[in-house]
Formats: C-alpha cells, structure tokens, sequence
DNA sequence: GCCTAGGTCCCGTTT
DNA sequence: AAACGGGGCCTAGGC
C-alpha cells in the first residue's frame, strides 16, 4: 500500500484518534475502525441503533459505511462526498456525515475503539459484469431472428411519455412490434408495463402493435395475464444471450482476420 | 470485544493465514482482510475485477463483502450463509464462497495482504426506523381524518388479483375508496397502480370506488394523468405521519397514566 | 435538478 | 421454494 500507515489507538486518545481522523479525511485516505458505537441518522428517513461492536469504514471519496457483525448489507451509510465532522462529546468520538440535497445527517458515537487504520488503496481496475438486460438487447439486435424470423430492428431504447421501450421493431408483416426484456422472470407488472408502452406507441402510429417480453421465464399470473391480453413470450436467458455474443465477437475477430 | 484477537500476517505465511482463515470462519468470527486481490463472480451475472487494493469483510454468518477504496457499494458480495472454502493457489491465497440456490459462487485471488483481523464482536442492539410508508398507513389508521372527514376504514393490505390495497375504506357518503401510500413522490405507475386495485373492487362491489394517492408529492406527469383520471391526491409526508404518531403515542401514555 | 430503469439489488413476509 | 413490495435502496443515463 502507497503511504500506508496503521495504528491502533486506545479511545483515551481520544484527541490524537481526532487528529488522526481529520488527516485522514484531509488527505483522502481510507479509514477502518472497528469499535463499540451508536448510530443514529436523520434524512429521507429516520434511524437509531443503540450500542454494539461494529465495523466503520470511512472511503477515500468520504462515503461512510457501518457493517454489523452479521448481513451482507450496511445498516447505516452515506454517499461518497459527503462532509464529514469529528469532534469529541461527552468523552466519545463522534463523527458526523452530513450533506445537503437531500438534507440528512448521519451521527456515529464511538465509545470504545479496538481496530483504527489509516490506508491509502490503489486500485484502478476495471469492473466488468456479464450476462445483464443489456447483453439480451444487445444479442437481439445483433441477431434479431431470435425474437422471430424476418424481424427487423427499428429504435432502441424509444423514449415514451413515462419510460422507454427497450426495442421497437416490424414482423415480417411490417407490424410493429415493442418488445420489453426481462434479465429474470417476468411478472404481471412486466406485462403491464408492455401494454403501457405499446398504447403510446398505437397512439402515435395509428396502429395496434405487437407485444413480445423476452424473457427466461414467465410467473405463472405473469403466463395468464399475458395470454388474456394477447402478450406474445420469447424464452431467452442472459446467459444464453451472453454466449451468443461471444459467438459473434470470435466470428468477428476471425473475419477481421481475413481481411 | 470478547475472546478477540487480531494479527497481521504476511502472505509469505500463506499456510498459516488458510488456518486462522478456517478457524475464524469455523467460530463465527469475522474477519477484515485488507489486501491486493481479483475478485470474480459467477452466479445471476457473472462479473470480473482485475488487481487491485481492497477491503475484504467475512462476517460471522459467512456473508462476504468486497469494498473498494471508493463508492457506497460493494463492489462484489456474497450473502448470508453460503459455504466459504479458502486454499492456496499458484501461490496466491484464494477464497471460494458459493451457495447452491440460487447457484453462484464468488472467487477472492489474494495476492497480498497488507491488514488481517479475527474478531467476534457482540451487536444486539436493535435497529430502529422511522418516518416509511408503514408510518403513513398507521398514521392514517390512527386518524383517518388526514384522508377526509367522515373517512372510515374497511380493510388494510387487502389481497387483490396481482397486490395488496393498502387501505381500502369508507367516505362520508358510504362510498369506497381505495387508498394508494408513497413514501416519496408518486408517480404516473402509481396512479396506474390505484386504478388497477380500483377496478378489482368494483367488479366484486359492484360499484364504482374513489380512488385516492397519498403521498408528500406528485410528479407533473402523475398529477396530470391523475385530474384526467379522477384519481384524487391527500398530501402527507412520512415526516408529519411519524409525528402524529408520536403524538399520539405520548397521549395515550398521559391517558393510561390517568387509569 | 427531475425522471426512469436496472441490479448478483437485499430484506422481510406470506403462501 | 416462489411471489411480492419496501427501501435512506444505489447507480447510471437523459433531459
């Protein structure tokens, strides 16, 4: 770690873990501290958790998160860039996280500290996540005969008055078509969502248009509705739609090759 | 903290890391690593981090969390109770959390470690949250007055075809009234929302209800669709529920202190 | 700033 | 298990 440095600090040093505390957050380091605290914060919401032994990080971008010792999700957070305030209080370190729009404010009193680091991470890595809505619209509008032989693209990502369509095509007929794509199951609102798309896009083409959600499974209520209200189903997985692409992406790189 | 203890390891010691690793994880300790490490992910997605440095939190019910130097998130994760194997590899100390249903499996490749802790803490203290939706609805149960005067209740989260109403009652008139709650602004799917419970209720009435969204605010777009529909707006705010019931709750005190 | 949708959303609750 | 909705959801993208 680059201009690393750790200590471990006793809560009656409470003056030196807020000075340390404060050149941390100044320098944009990152801060770990395990210890004994409360948290209460006020905001879009309002919270309170009494004592107990928890873990704090303080971001190199001032994003607070305090973990519990169980479940994968923090109980109490803030954003990054948050303003961050330390002072002491009745003989405990308190932190404050606040920020303007939306107003809220997060407090974190420390009443025993046993872990407190100080580390600058480098990490400039790219995240890369596979197998999402976005590679199911990309593998139909690379190949748009899985949605049905002889259908072509017309606009992706339509805007409508409250949404958009994640495709709008033709059949082999020349009647549009919205299709609306599902990463997991589809349930009854994907359909009505469909139908709420679809009568704009009647609306303003003076034509009733196919309706298709492309998914790898429908709920049962989602199958029954759709079939009452004339919804069409195409089966299609993320994972499939990711091997497909992949397919391609070889083919290209082959025929890039050849030229 | 109780029986706690904490080590720095390097990762030369690699055999010895696995073992307080596996004893950690078999006593429900929690353990902080901070490290340079890849981080895949194979499961709903599947996702890939290439090195960097990191915070890696495995807690005392085996839930995983991968935090980055920046951002709110985490950047990978693991939930509760997935099965956590650790070995080495190429030199490299690898973490292998996977669970059966549904099946994924997260692969931590650690190939320094800069910080390592064991540590049980003690948390029970409970978690408090106010000023949700839940508060609106039991502000509204409390005093159906914020509805109209002469408003009654009928029925709360009554089950419909694909939802639950949340409050199904009675105006002056002995009309019903399907009650829509947001906790934040609502929007034109909610008004779609109220219509669609509405419509339920008057096929098994057999007449005709009011419908009416609560909520602090109202986007244009909802508001519009909401004249042109009939669907009619109460403003309240979850903060102004929660103090009425506070309120409340401090009269019924005084009152049953009076017995 | 508002609005809209995706997410390995997580989480609780109920069937 | 599946289904359904809330959440301080967060985050990204458009306008």
């Amino acid at each position: 770690m680059h201009g690393e440095k750790h200590s471990v600090v006793e809560l009656r040093d409470i003056q030196t873990v807020l000075q340390e505390l404060r050149n941390a957050v100044a320098a944009g380091e990152m801060i770990i501290l395990v210890g004994e605290m409360t948290v209460e914060y006020d905001g879009r919401s309002f919270s309170w958790l009494g004592t107990g032994e928890r873990v704090l990080l303080i971001k190199q971008d001032r994003s607070v998160i305090v973990h519990r010792p169980t479940g994968s999700e923090a109980v109490n957070w803030q954003p990054p860039g948050s303003h961050i305030d330390a002072l002491e209080e009745n003989s405990k370190l308190v932190i404050v996280s606040s920020r303007a729009s939306p107003p809220e404010k997060l407090k974190i009193t420390i009443s025993r500290i046993s872990h407190f680091h100080r580390l600058k991470l480098r990490d400039e890595a790219e995240f890369h996540m596979h197998a999402r809505e976005e590679d199911m619209q990309q593998a139909i509008l690379e190949e748009p005969g899985l949605i049905e032989e002889g259908f072509v693209i017309v606009e992706v990502e339509r805007k409508v008055l409250d949404g958009f369509i994640d495709v709008l095509g033709r059949d082999r007929d020349g009647r549009l078509v919205v299709v609306e794509i599902k990463r997991e199951k589809a349930d009854t609102q994907d359909i009505d969502q469909v139908l709420r798309y679809s009568a704009q896009i009647e609306e303003e083409f003076g034509a009733r248009p196919r309706q298709i959600v492309v998914a790898p499974l429908m709920t049962a209520k989602a199958a029954q509705k759709a079939r009452m209200l004339g919804v069409e189903f195409r089966r299609l997985s993320p994972r499939r739609a990711q091997e497909i692409l992949k397919k391609r992406k070889g083919l290209d790189r082959f025929l890039s090759g050849l030229i």
